[in-house]
DNA sequence: ATTAATCATCGCAATATTGCGATTAACCAA
DNA sequence: TTGGTTAATCGCAATATTGCGATGATTAAT
């Protein structure tokens, strides 16, 4: 129904889910890597960097704050946005473990 | 309008939205981790482990084949799911490269 | 006080996703 | 041929997501 059963899965596998949603949308993983490349807190330039609406930019940039990856800090009239290192490097050794878990098929 | 607009975007930036996707629901971390943790071909045992009916379970599979992070072969009347490798390692490569490209903030 | 700048939010529309029951298709075995 | 088993697909319903124009809120500057 649109609606994903979170309580029929774990916390970890939910959580998996939550921080692989940050990089689910080309608008999203721009902005990361827009973050990334410039290491430092990024103010209006994302509206002119991104071929998208401010509105939209916003709504992107407040998914990926609700997930945690980013964080943004107000300086009227301006809220600077940057990468936030807990949740990056969660994201990092979270991936970094799920996709090393994988060796070989046994099978095919 | 619901719709991504996917052809703003660099060919990288769908893709790797694309490999997150079969990471941004819990249902699908459930059945990559089985499959992992399986290491071979599994048939019908994926709709036993998952609480979700087959309909649904038959779903996710179809768009981890579309990623193409899985693959099935087909042993009528059984379909069996397995780990797709070439793929996975694009994922660990792709993911790899990008969270570690970031280090640190050079502001707050 | 007024204006300009910046960003969040609202309201709307359209498409996408999630989920399931029921059906269909394909195949094997008896 | 007739069942039985398995999985894909259909059809439907409900919620989620994406996108944007317009509006509002906030603050600095004049």
């Amino acid at each position: 129904m649109g609606v994903t059963k979170t309580e029929v899965f774990t916390t970890e596998q939910n959580r998996i889910a939550d921080l692989a949603k940050a990089f689910a949308h080309p608008a999203r993983v721009a902005i990361l890597q827009y973050l990334v490349a410039t290491k430092a807190c990024v103010c209006g330039d994302l509206v002119d960097v991104l071929p998208l609406s401010q509105a939209t930019v916003s709504q992107h940039l407040k998914e990926l704050s609700r997930i945690g990856i980013i964080k943004g800090n107000v300086q009227p009239p301006r809220v600077c946005y940057c990468i936030n290192e807990p949740v990056w490097e969660e994201a990092r050794a979270t991936f970094g473990d799920l996709l090393a878990s994988f060796t070989q098929n046994t099978c095919c």
